[in-house]
RNA sequence: GCCCUCGUGGCGGAAUUGGUAGACGCGACGGAUUCAAAAUCCGUUGCCUUCACGGGCGUGCCAGUUCGAGUCUGGCCGAGGGCACCA
């Protein structure tokens, strides 16, 4: 018996799918019913890494699924194919981004090629190609047109040294990634498209996300950050000219009367004005920047602030006056900037005022405490309870109070009512070269002017130096050049180019028709639209995914989509995980420069004398070494075997620990599927006139046929629903289950070859969305005549499903002491008749009374004694 | 710091709606085959206790709800993801 060959059989295969033109997607009016499975597209970084393994995987399988099921399938590939990696490697590899970028791509398509992956290649494109940015610029002005952009002032972390814009992750301790300069923050006027005038709508429509996961519609629920507040006025003494009034928002009115003081972020125009007369302001604020823009960054540090020398009048009583403070944990892009603080009842503002020793009045009291001796001490209170110290509030409970206050604040005409979102406006613009270019043109004298569509699209110069600081789009004046299409006059192109969330705004919706002269074709997006199931990874649960929702509703507002909600269905699944690998002096390296002693010790293969420090399992990335690379698995050991251990144990949506014993025991059991089919192969010949025939009726006759044969259609009603309902993980146990119970069944005399021949084509159509190659070879060697690629998912005979004997647990006072068998449809007294029958249940019930009998058809008998 | 998730044998995990905890796989151990090894096949395998029958314990920790909790509630500990210019 030969074993079997992926290395042989998976480069065959994949041309014959190819040639058969297995994967192409329908037309659009083909009558099936349509399926989408989507995965979220790779940015060319220069090879696949396991992660992506892993996430076209679990797309292929439901792809091939879909397809055996009958569907319409649409499953494309493409490349989010502009960002930052690019131009770091022109940086230092002294190559063109673009080159670099289409050489990667080239790379990474002949790895996906190799996974044996069911995809219409012929929709494959690259957000990097002309003539897919052409049309997210033309997409741009129809946004511009509707209102949906806006231009306007914003933060950005600045290296000094090397003149040019950081990313968060490229400020490190508050200083640049490259010339360690700290950081500064620069304003610059940039394009935002306003998503927060559909905070309310992506809000309210998460409800119909039926078939997304509950966790990211609650990120999502969080990120929106719906809140009901209230706007207030405080007059300001010994403020600068034209800061007579600090507006604050607040969600906590209630408690007002625990006011201690108000903070203003560094950021807020007033403390930019102190900044330019006061030296400690102004030093605060230099090291307020250097923190960089990113919240964590400034949520984490300790709290601190500069006293401004001004007092704020309280709303409620104009005698009592608040210090007014300038403090790093307040965010300037949140509410008003502002706050007054209550530290009794929020732990933020309770840690400043422990800081400057500043009063805590608290104000809500807790259930069960007295009014007279309670104290906050280092936790703040923000549980429910009675107003106390709050004149007209006291005995109300908060909500109560927050409408009484409400009230008299809006009578008094201190404050409104506010409904506040934390979402804020999306900043697009980025001042790099490798992204899609903005079609703005700067005229002296028409100001901001859209490029004319006729000329579109506006492409990247190709004569690019990386050798000096900055954006080079800015330093080449021959690109930069050009007329004013409204005026004809002298004019310069906007040198910002977009943020790459926008090119993978819309991807999904290009790839239902690479039309010619418009963004999509509104027959295409009607019919494939929404995508069925999209799978990606958890990291995108918000960014990623609200910029879409919200691209699709602008879409949709500008007519190129017909609906706001793009993916119906969402999966996120884990990482790839793998131990961590060190040598003596902490330097990382990759698993394969590891290898094991006999006694199991991990040493250096190149210098076996050198120990290896093997570290905490984490997910595999570049900078830990922990990467296993795909080549060299499906060299080894094929697509198949890598497939297999990537759908095997682990849920998808968790976590996957690649170990070589896991890829060992995938690989054996490939070998092992392939010798039960082909050991059995040739005795079955004689049912050729059966070989695709497998879905007619088959008529178990012996008792051992009877139970082959509803073994094999449970197994088939079971790893549907498993794949129905992405849980690959078990519908690879049903299969290494089917394969055992055939294997045991192949050798029983008893087996007629019809049954035989029917379990185990359905055992190589269950196992071929996940190990296509080996089943199509099982499938050939078992003499079917049409490829798998193409045959139909059979149905389960329902007639067996179900058993007719059962076996119940009984349990005494909750704890199980025997098992009964029952016919499946016995009724209450029946059971109970049984159970006290068994003498295990005699035994434990003993004497006792009877108090209470639980019956729970189908699944549990209780005693209650 | 804030939001979200996860925690079950030696290991990955199963248990679909609160109803038999440990399916399936890996590893380990024992056996068969072999001159020998690899591969393969058969069997055992949560922990403690018992000659055995059996009994007890057990899903990160502490409480609670329930006839019954891995599953629900509250608190704690640990690990991970996101935090708006990484993709």
């Amino acid at each position: 018996m030969s074993s079997y060959e992926p290395q042989t059989h998976e480069p065959n295969w994949q041309k014959i799918w190819d040639a058969e033109n297995c994967f192409a997607a329908g037309a659009a009016d083909d009558g099936r019913e349509k399926y989408y499975v989507l995965e979220m597209f790779p940015y060319p970084s220069g090879r696949i890494h396991m992660g992506h393994v892993r996430n076209y995987t679990m797309g292929d399988v439901i792809a091939r699924f879909r397809m055996a099921q009958g569907y319409n399938v649409l499953h494309p590939m493409g490349w989010d194919a502009f960002g930052m990696p690019a131009e770091n490697a022109a940086m230092e590899k002294n190559v063109h981004p673009r080159d670099w970028t289409y050489q990667n791509i080239d790379t990474m398509r002949d790895q996906l090629k190799s996974m044996g992956l069911a995809i219409d290649w012929s929709r494959e494109f690259a957000t990097c190609d002309p003539t897919y940015y052409k049309h997210e610029q033309a997409m741009f002005l129809d946004f511009l047109e509707a209102g949906l952009v806006e231009r306007r002032e914003s933060i950005v972390n600045w290296d000094p040294v090397d003149q040019t814009v950081l990313a968060n992750e490229q400020v490190i301790d508050g200083r640049g990634w490259r010339s360690g300069a700290p950081v500064e923050q620069k304003n610059l006027t940039q394009w935002f498209l306003k998503i927060s005038d559909y905070s309310e709508e992506l809000l309210n429509d998460l409800e119909g996300l039926t078939r997304w996961p509950e966790n990211v519609r609650l990120m999502q629920k969080n990120w929106i950050g719906r809140s009901e507040g209230m706007e207030l006025r405080f007059d300001l003494k010994g403020a600068p000219e034209g800061f007579e009034h600090l507006d604050i928002y607040t969600t906590r009115p209630d408690t007002l009367y625990g006011a201690s003081f108000c903070a203003i972020s560094p950021d807020h125009p007033l403390a930019r004005k102190l900044a330019e007369t006061n030296e400690e302001m102004a030093a605060f604020l230099t090291e307020c920047a250097q923190r960089g823009t990113s919240e964590a960054d400034i949520e984490a540090a300790e709290k601190k602030g500069v006293f401004t020398n001004i007092q704020a009048s309280h709303p409620l009583d104009d005698s009592w006056m608040l210090p007014v403070y300038v403090a790093n944990f307040v965010l300037m892009e949140y509410g008003t900037g502002a706050v007054y603080a209550c530290p009794a009842h929020d732990q933020r503002d309770l840690d400043f005022a422990r800081k400057y020793d500043l009063p805590v009045i608290p104000v809500v009291l807790p259930e069960g405490a007295a009014a007279e001796d309670y104290e906050i001490e280092n936790d703040a209170f923000i549980g429910d309870g009675k107003m106390i110290n709050s004149d007209f509030m006291n005995g109300l409970t908060p909500a109560a109070a927050f409408q009484a206050v409400a009230e008299k604040l809006e009578t008094l005409g201190r404050g409104k009512r506010k409904t506040n979102y934390r979402l804020r406006d999306w900043g697009v613009s980025r001042q790099r070269y490798w992204g899609c270019p903005i079609p703005i043109v700067h005229c002296g004298s028409c100001g901001v002017v859209p490029v004319a569509k006729s000329d579109l699209p506006v492409t990247l110069p190709e004569d690019v130096s990386f050798d000096k600081p900055g954006n080079p789009l800015d330093r080449d004046i021959d690109w930069k050049t050009t007329t004013c299409p409204s005026c004809g006059g002298d004019a310069q192109r906007e040198t910002d180019t977009f943020d790459t969330f926008i090119d993978s705004s819309w991807y999904y919706a290009r790839f239902t028709e690479l039309c010619e002269n418009s963004a999509t074709d509104a027959k295409s997006v009607a019919y494939w639209l929404p995508v069925d199931q999209y799978i990606g990874g958890i990291e995108h649960a918000i960014l990623h995914l609200l910029y879409s929702r919200f691209y699709a509703r602008a879409m949709e507002k500008t007519g190129h989509l017909h609906l706001k909600e793009p993916f119906a269905g969402l999966f996120t699944q884990g990482m790839v995980i793998h131990e961590t690998f060190s040598t003596p002096d902490k330097i990382f390296v990759t698993p394969d420069e590891v290898t094991q002693t006999e006694d199991g010790q991990h040493v250096l293969k190149s210098d076996m004398s050198v120990a290896i420090n093997v570290g905490p399992v984490e997910k595999m990335s570049k900078s830990k070494k922990n990467v296993v690379d795909p080549t060299n698995i499906i060299a080894k050991y094929g697509a198949d075997t890598a497939r297999w251990f990537m759908l095997s144990d682990s849920p998808p949506e968790r976590d996957v620990h690649w170990t070589d014993a896991g890829v060992e025991g995938a690989y054996r059991f490939i070998q092992r599927l392939w010798r039960l089919v082909d050991s059995h192969a040739d005795q079955l010949s004689t049912l050729a006139n059966l070989a695709d025939k497998h879905e007619q009726a088959v008529h178990p006759q012996s008792e051992a046929d009877k139970a082959l044969y509803k073994t094999v259609h449970q197994a088939l009603a079971a790893t549907t629903d498993d794949l129905n309902r992405l849980a690959f993980n078990k519908a690879v146990a049903r299969i290494y289950e089917l394969s055992n119970a055939l294997s045991s069944a192949a050798t029983n005399d008893g087996i007629s070859k019809p049954v035989l021949f029917q379990g185990l084509s359905y055992l190589i159509i269950m196992a071929g969305p996940m190990i296509p190659h080996l089943a199509e070879t099982c499938w050939q060697r078992l003499g079917h005549q049409q490829i798998l690629a193409k045959t139909k998912w059979p149905v389960a005979d329902d007639a067996v499903l179900m058993d007719d004997v059962i076996t119940l647990p009984v349990q005494v006072n909750g704890k199980k002491r025997a098992e009964i068998e029952a016919p499946a449809d016995a009724g209450e007294d029946d059971i109970k008749t049984l159970a006290l029958a068994d003498e295990r249940v005699i035994k434990a019930i003993a004497d006792k009374d009877i108090r209470k009998f639980i019956f729970v058809p189908g699944k549990i008998i209780n005693f209650v004694v």
